[in-house]
RNA sequence: UGCCCCCUCGUCCAAUGGCUAGGACCCCGGUCUUUGGAUCCGGUAAUGGUGGUUCGAAUCCACCGGGGGCAACCA
């Protein structure tokens, strides 16, 4: 079990001195501010445990709002994707807000700041506005449009409003320092003409806010205490500050910065993950290979393993890459808690009973959990003469340390018998089809009475009773732990790994399963944790492989 | 080349100027075992470098080195 020491990092540092200073007078704040442009995946679970996870603690709100300011890429079904992987994490969000239903308020601050000569309508194209920024180690020049009036910026910005000009024919920018150290303060743009349906708002809006003109404010009208983000947005907070100071607001959020997950082997860069879906290396926005929540989700990990798992990987301003490794352990080390045991042969291999009676059945009673996992139940497995085994489970010619089945060798059935080897049969090419062996009578349960010592214990099913089944067996998508550091020029593409989906058709799985319902999580024996897929049909069963075991064996098996 | 951020075991995270630099994952060895699973026990392994401040530095300062971010009318 875990034992529940509480979780230390700088921002639930930051966050208790706050709170014990009663710093803003009131409980705290946070927000989840995603984008509608795409599927969350695992990153943003970091963020979302972070900011749920803070407003739990510290017995303070957290709001959902959606940055919906892009007409060009937001759409509904983001935001419907958005709310149901935040309820499956297992969180549920104080209110819910809409960047787009703040225009107006932002507006008004677009005029207020006009007025002040806070801000200026710029008539330059966007590539002369790009070209007069400068780089970041010369100096931009002011446009020829930045000394304008203010009354002639409040009736440009007024009919830009009103729709009169084409997209990018003005926007309206802040006045700020075109020599700024800080690339982002260069007279940063507030908003841009776009004639789009925005999906929510309609036509209601040909202007539009730009991410920096609309996020801090937005934090600031919705009383955000705590705007936390990722470590690229650490030059945006110099806009962030200016923007809300010059609001007004009396008590503005502090934005505060860490550093964003990065998991070996994935990528989740929305532009990566949308040519990934769009070219078909995936089936999906739901392919258990991606890291999705979606994915993650029907590969049959649980929210609570991501929630441990994040909370392992923790909180800090050190970017950082994390190892598949640590992920693994935490969906093992949740599922191994909770999941039954059954038993399925992946790669079946016939073993015929030579001295068990033809014809007869007998239910073996199989323990759902291991000793060491407390919860109980049992179901009956049938056993009968002719069996399968894992094809990996023999050797003709064994290693010293293999402890399985080999010609003249014993090993037990699991919850069965102890049977050994009599002969190995083969067809005219030499590959084994078939073992036939002898069971023990009297080692029913898998106990030998004379008390002989048997190492090995290997899975089986009942042929008359398996049901024929899919695997679908998972491994990483790239070949390469960091697909987005490439040398420049090879695309990530080059290092799909070609393995990464290996399915399994005539797999050998205990009758117990056939009635479960699809989403059943279970451990299939020696093998790994699967999840029967909504793909899954009576009497066409579909798993998908959430994780294998750890196997030692394999280790042993290398070092020869 | 300007500004900003970062640098502790292989990996992730602690140590808030003071005890032998701690925990997790991985790995190695052992225990146990009707899953080569799990559990339990033990082990390997780190403060990027050089100076400075200080009774005392992973922690503060300087420089060097390394990594990352910023020049969308994306977020």
């Amino acid at each position: 079990m875990s034992t529940e020491t509480p979780k230390r990092d700088f921002i639930r540092d930051m966050v208790a001195a706050d709170v014990a200073s009663n710093k803003f007078g009131r409980p705290i704040c946070t927000r989840f501010p995603p984008e509608p442009n795409g599927f969350p995946h695992i990153g943003h679970a970091k963020s979302i445990c972070l900011n749920f996870g803070l407003a739990k603690e510290f017995g303070g709100r957290v709001h959902l709002r959606f940055d919906d300011t892009n007409p060009f890429t937001e759409d509904i079904k983001y935001v419907e994707a958005i709310k149901r992987d935040i309820r499956w994490l297992g969180f549920e969000w104080d209110a819910e807000y809409y960047a787009s239903d703040y225009f107006e308020q932002l507006y008004a601050i677009a005029l207020k700041l006009v007025e002040r000569g806070k801000a200026y309508v710029d008539s330059e194209n966007e590539d002369e506005v790009r070209e007069h920024r400068g780089t970041v180690t010369t100096p931009g020049t002011p446009s020829a449009y930045r000394d304008r009036s203010v009354a002639e910026n409040l009736d440009l910005l007024s009919r830009m409003k009103a729709g009169e000009f084409a997209d990018g024919t003005h926007v309206l920018r802040a006045k700020i320092d075109l020599a700024h150290p800080n690339m982002i303060m260069r007279d940063p743009i507030l908003l841009r003409i776009a004639h789009a349906p925005h999906y929510r708002r309609g036509d209601a809006w040909c202007i539009y806010p730009l991410y920096d003109f609309a996020h801090g404010l937005s934090d600031a009208i919705e009383g955000i205490t705590h705007s936390l983000c990722t470590l690229e947005f650490k030059d945006n907070r110099e806009i962030y500050d200016w923007l809300v100071r010059e609001a007004g607001f009396e008590r503005p959020p502090e934005q505060t910065e860490f550093a964003r997950l990065v998991l070996d082997y994935t990528v989740v860069s929305k532009r990566k993950l949308l040519r990934l879906v769009t070219d078909g290396h995936v089936a999906g926005w739901d392919d258990p290979r991606l890291h999705t929540i979606a994915g993650i989700r029907r590969r049959g990990v649980t929210p609570e393993a991501i929630r441990a798992f994040a909370e392992n990987v923790g909180v800090a301003r050190k970017p950082a890459r994390t190892e598949l490794a640590a992920y693994e352990h935490a969906v093992r080390n949740d599922l191994n808690m909770r999941v039954p045991r059954v038993l399925c042969v992946v790669n079946p291999l016939k073993v015929v009973l030579t001295n068990y009676p033809e014809g007869s059945v007998e239910p073996l009673d199989a323990s759902y959990y291991p000793h060491d996992v407390p919860l109980t139940g049992s179901r009956p497995v049938p056993f009968s003469r002719e069996l399968w085994i894992e094809r990996d489970d023999f050797m003709e010619d064994p290693p010293k340390k293999f402890f399985r089945l080999a010609p003249g060798r014993e090993v037990r059935l699991r919850y069965g018998y102890l049977i050994t080897c009599q002969e190995v049969v083969k067809n005219s090419a030499g590959d084994v089809i078939e073992l036939r062996c002898t069971y023990d009578p009297a080692t029913r349960g898998g106990n030998a009475p004379d008390g002989r010592k048997v190492q090995g214990t290997i899975h089986w099913v009942s042929a008359a009773h398996a049901a024929d089944c899919e695997l679908r067996l998972y491994d990483t998508l790239f070949t390469v732990p960091d697909p987005d550091g490439l040398p420049e020029g090879q695309d990530f593409t080059s290092v799909l790994n070609p393995d990464s989906l290996v399915v399994v058709h005539g797999a050998k799985v205990e009758p117990s399963v056939a009635a479960d319902p699809i989403g059943t999580r279970y451990q299939f024996e020696r093998t790994g944790y699967f999840i029967s897929d909504e793909d899954s049909r009576p009497g066409a069963l579909v798993f998908n492989r959430t994780v294998t075991l750890r196997d030692s064996w394999v280790k042993e098996k290398a070092k020869g």
